[in-house]
RNA sequence: GUGGAUGUAGUUCAGUCGGUAGAGCGACAGUUUGUGGCACUGUAUGUCGCGGGUUCGAGCCCCGUCAUCCACCCCA
């Protein structure tokens, strides 16, 4: 037997049906402010991903499905949907117009990752980025969508947020921290020492309670935002307030992803697990320009949805459609006309073995349907059925033509 | 990539000291030849993850391997 590949998963039933729930909700939400559906390829060329993602991080460095395909070209599964994004954005001239794009997409990416609990190799997000909007009021929208998102699908949620500053603040910052750092470097633990390198940043959000101590007194950025940053995030905050979004600043929050500036937020739930964040997003101002767009400021977000799939409190299933069945073989045969005349606007399901009045029953329990028609030896010969209304329990023999107006009522 | 746990029926799991495999749920059938969900009765189902080793004999012990789960790293 084939399994599926590692961290890959099939889903049905139940599952699929809470897939589609999220997918349908966040696309209802999403279309409300003003985002309409954009879809990219999921494989790509892998200068992509190290362009916008950086090469610094580990996605790009040890967790792309990348590979050569047939004609040499070094391609990769994307690993997240922004740099396809944008790439798209810039491929079709969208940044020399000067007006404002919102898309929104979702569908699976790949990650070559050892899978637990809320992460997989191949996974779904569902995401918006919005265009050539600087406004911090932008990043506030989006923040407000996302919790829109959760609080219809019944999601609880810890909001952080975070200013990473922008190329004016942090590189300044960035040289403070690292000459702080190297000062307690012997103390730090083996990971902060290879963080320090690789993505100084990174080390304030180390788990070690000897790190954390030690870094109580480390310069900290938010208090040295440069004016516009400092402002923006202020007018985030305020907003938030206004609007009754709970939030904590966790001045430690960093994105993965090299090209975040500004504004970082992250959708937290304690019911998890370890793997926690249940959405992400900030701003990527010059991520447009370095996959050679003409600088345009963006913003966006990405959900997790597989982490979310367990915390949905799904709608209570109502009884919908119609199950057909025959208790002779003779009057098989006849249900086909009745079954394409009721496809016209309902949902019909066809047995197609004449069996006893109870198993046709208890077909009918397993697919909770409105009505249930029955065809039997009385019935074919009178050109009639019987039919149960499952919602009021009343039931009547009528003529096949009298069936439609029956189920109206 | 690192560490720990676990792989037995469709599913959840039991399986003693090593002696040829068991339960609940689910499925199907019947009790009721046309009134379901409940109840009762019955039936079916296994490469005990896979490969090797030890043994007269392995679901159980040993080695390897694959997979799953959890955590680290990292991320949605």
């Amino acid at each position: 037997m084939i399994q599926p590949l590692r961290g890959m998963k099939d889903l049905t039933f139940e599952q699929s049906e809470r897939f589609v729930h999220i997918i349908k909700t966040s696309i209802e939400i999403a279309k409300r402010y003003g985002y309409s559906y954009i879809e990219t390829p999921i494989l790509e060329e892998t200068a992509l991903f190290k362009r916008s993602v950086g090469e610094s991080s580990d996605i790009v460095g040890k967790e792309m499905y990348q590979f050569e395909d047939k004609g040499g070209s070094d391609v990769c599964m994307r690993p997240e949907g922004t740099a396809g994004v944008v790439r798209a954005f810039v491929s079709a001239k969208l940044d020399r117009q000067p007006i404002k794009q919102k898309f929104y997409y979702y569908g699976a990416m790949f990650r070559y990752e050892r899978p637990q609990k809320g992460r997989l190799r191949s996974f779904h997000q569902f995401g918006c980025e919005s265009f050539g909007e600087s406004l911090v009021y932008e990043d506030f929208s989006l923040i407000s969508m996302v919790a829109q998102i959760f609080d219809t699908l019944g999601i609880s949620y810890e909001l952080q947020i975070n200013s990473l500053g922008c190329p004016e603040c942090m590189p300044y910052y960035k040289k403070q921290l690292i000459e702080f750092l190297t000062h307690i470097s012997e103390d730090l633990c083996e990971d902060c020492n290879r963080r320090m390198v690789t993505n100084p940043i990174r080390v304030l959000d180390c788990k070690n309670e000897t790190c954390q101590s030690l870094l109580v007194t480390s310069p900290k950025l938010i208090n040295q935002l440069c004016e516009s940053c400092d402002t923006d995030f202020k007018k985030l905050t305020s907003l938030l307030d206004s609007a009754k979004i709970a939030y904590k600043v966790n001045t430690n929050l960093v994105r993965g992803l090299d090209y975040y500036s500004k504004t970082a937020f992250e959708f937290i739930s304690t019911e998890i697990g370890a793997q926690s964040a249940i959405a992400g997003g900030g701003r990527y101002d010059r991520l447009v320009e370095f996959l050679d767009g003409k600088p345009t400021p963006a913003v966006g977000f990405a959900i997790g949805i597989e982490r979310i799939m367990e915390l949905v409190k799904m709608p209570e299933s109502q009884k919908i459609g119609i199950y057909l069945g025959a208790m002779c073989k003779e009057a098989i045969e006849s249900l086909f006309f009745i079954a394409t005349t009721l496809r016209q606007n309902h949902k019909v399901t066809l047995e197609y073995s004449a069996k006893g009045f109870k198993s046709h029953m208890k077909g009918v329990d397993k697919i909770n349907p409105c009505f249930a028609i029955l065809i039997g030896e009385d019935e074919l010969q009178n050109g009639k059925v019987w039919i149960k209304n499952l919602e009021t329990q009343e039931e009547s023999t009528v003529l096949i033509e009298e069936i439609e107006e029956k189920i109206k009522n």
